[in-house]
Formats: C-alpha cells, sequence, structure tokens
DNA sequence: TCAAAAACATTCAGGCTGTATGGAAGCGAT
DNA sequence: ATCGCTTCCATACAGCCTGAATGTTTTTGA
C-alpha cells in the first residue's frame, strides 16, 4: 500500500519531522553534541534527506531559531495587548516574556546555543525581525524615558539582556523569584 | 646541542605554549572551527602534548577561560582602588571593564563561547571565584540601593547582564557610545 | 504516458577527537 | 654514577561525524 502524497505535503511533514527531532535532541544534548545521524534517526529519515532540505546542519539550527523566535513573539504579542498604561503593559510583556522561556530547551536554543552557533549579528537580526520593535515601543511610551533613536536602542538592548539574564537565572529548576522581582522593581523606576 | 631543562620548566612552557596558540585560534575562528591539530601546530608541540596536559579540547578551553576571567578582575581591582564615593567607584569599575574587554578576542571568548561550551553554571562560577563579589559590594553601596542577600545578587546579576551586553554592542567595530552612557546614565538612577 | 524535476537514500572522502602505545628525558635513592 | 621510576611528550590507531557526490524512487505536468 503506498499512500500517494503530494510534493508539498511530503516537503513540509519531513521538514517539520526534522525540525522537531532536531529541537528535542539540541535541547536535550545541545548543539555540537549531537549529530545529524542522531538526528534523522529520531525522525524516521535519512541524512539525505536532511542535506536535502537544509544546506548544512547550522541551516537546519537557524530554522529552529527563528521558528522559535518567532512562537516566542507571538505569546508576548498575545499576552500584552490589553494594555492600560505603559507600565503595566510593559510588566504584562515581561511576564509574558518569561512565561514563553520556559519552555522546556527554549533557553538553551535562544540564549546560550544560538549566539554562539549563529553568532551575535545573526542573533540581533532575528530578534529585530520578530519581536525586537515591540521592547523599543514599550519603553519609548514611559514617561520617565526621554531617550530616542541610537539612545532608545540602547537602552532597550540593555533592559533585554536584564530579561535574558533573568529568564536564564529561571532555568535549570533555579527560583526566578528574585531576579523576576528586582527587574519589575528597576522598570518601575524608568517610569 | 641539548638544552636542559627542569621538568617544571618544560611543562610550564608547554602548557604556556599551548594556551597562548589556543586563544589566538578560539579567538580568531572559534572553539568549534578550531582544531586541536590547529592548535598544536601554531604551539610547536603534538597532540600528544597536548591530551598529557589537558583531559580533553574542553579543559583546555576552561583553562583559558579561568585565566582571562582573573585577567578582567585584576584590571578592574587596579582601576577601582582610588574610590571617593560609591557611584564614581561603581562608574570607574563600569569603565575599567569595557576597557579590558576590548582587548581582542574577550567578548567572543567570555560572553559567546564560554557559556556554550563551559555552561552558564560553570561560567557562574567561574565570576563567583574572580570578581563576582566586587559588584555586588559596589551595588550595595550605593545610597539608593537597600536589597540585601538574595535581592542583592540578583541585582548585581542584572547589572551584569547591561554590562556584558554593552561590552558585546561595542565588539566588532561597533560604537560602544550610546550603550555605555545609557548604562552610566541607568546606574546614576540607582544613587 | 512519459520525460523532467523534486524528494529522498546510499556511498564516499576527508578530518577530527580521544585513547593506547611507545620512547626520551629528568628525578630520587643507593 | 647508575638504575628504577616517573614525568613529559610523540606516534599510531579506532571510531565518529560532516558534507558532497551519486543513485533511486516518487511526483508532476504536458
Amino acid at each position: 500500500m503506498q499512500e500517494r502524497r503530494s510534493n508539498a505535503d511530503r516537503r513540509q511533514e519531513t521538514r517539520a519531522a526534522l525540525l522537531s527531532a532536531a529541537r528535542a535532541l539540541f535541547t536535550e544534548t545541545g548543539y555540537a553534541e549531537t549529530g545529524t545521524p542522531e538526528i534523522v534517526a529520531r525522525a524516521g529519515v535519512t541524512r539525505g534527506a536532511l542535506y536535502h532540505h537544509f544546506a548544512d546542519k547550522r541551516a537546519l539550527f537557524l530554522a529552529l531559531i527563528e521558528a522559535e523566535a518567532q512562537a516566542i513573539a507571538a505569546s508576548i504579542d498575545a499576552a500584552s495587548l490589553d494594555a492600560t498604561d505603559p507600565l503595566t503593559a510593559l510588566r504584562q510583556g515581561a511576564r509574558a516574556y518569561f512565561t514563553a522561556m520556559q519552555v522546556p530547551g527554549r533557553v538553551r536554543l535562544m540564549l546560550i546555543d544560538g549566539p554562539s552557533v549563529l553568532g551575535p549579528d545573526e542573533m540581533r537580526r532575528i530578534d529585530a525581525d520578530t519581536g525586537g520593535a515591540t521592547l523599543r515601543e514599550g519603553l519609548a511610551a514611559l514617561p520617565g524615558v526621554t531617550a530616542t533613536g541610537e539612545d532608545l536602542a540602547a537602552l532597550a538592548d540593555l533592559v533585554s539582556a536584564m530579561f535574558d539574564r533573568a529568564a536564564l537565572a529561571s532555568a535549570g529548576g533555579n527560583d526566578a523569584g528574585p531576579h523576576a522581582a528586582m527587574l519589575d522593581s528597576l522598570l518601575a523606576r524608568l517610569a
């Protein structure tokens, strides 16, 4: 019995299987420690399929990171829609980011392996393509923030660094309480 | 002609040669892209020497990172000795950190490859063993900071994240001005 | 229905890591 | 001084992985 599938379907299915298997293994074992034989075995295909869909291991990882970044940005957008004043909007966005980053493996993908494998520049680009502007606008709306242009971008970058560090602190079963609370009070000082 | 060297000398010399060669290649090409054959060729020894002194490639990298962290901490300590009031002390420490992180390759070693190869936990341990306490004390001395214990540690971690991000922004020939200035004004708000 | 293209499988070459084995040089005791 | 022991280092080997090249099957479109 041979099930007749369209090329588009086949393509998308194996791509999804590869991305899913790669995500599982990369988050469990790390990028460098995970081999492509392992990935394709888990995905139920061969290495030929992998190298047909992706130029190399790095390209597979890049596709994974981009999908993950979009999922995170979508979560934040969905959560911070009902904004009353700028500060609570920012706080809601921060909470949404933390909960989004608690999805298993996300910290490792986005904050550890991502910058190392893809480089900081590419990670910045990905961030800019997904949710980068949101934070800038959220900060600019705060009454205590007068920065614009480059200064505003720098401020957003610094605040984003604190978000990331707080998310990192909450990984591995650690208590995120102190970091999140402290970050919240720092944001309150900005307003 | 055979130069008679003591075992202690031989050991330290080849170790230094290996660490120096590894530092050069890791900073130029990155950890994953640098092979041990390349390292030992540059150091003028063989892979046998490398695996005699270090358990594996990771252990060599670890020794390198620890030495680098101590060098950075030493630079900061040396620069922030003449402290008048807490805020300027912190500012001087910040400036010292930025100049220390402008040594070529340091950003890549400490902020990109380090966390990926050694893991965030080990990087935290290294930071705690070198200059971790300095920042906590400097922040605690600020009049506007009332946090203690876990909260103080969380604040120091968040501020440290901003330092790192600012240093990262200044890497690759980018202009560090906006980040450094913005960070400076944020620190002033804390006091 | 049939050629062309897409999707996938298999094979191959090169390189790298870590280990095991071998040799040379220093060290301590006699 | 020399002899066993240890340290230091070099060479050889086995296993694995990556990416490219080559084959095979399935789908597509005319």
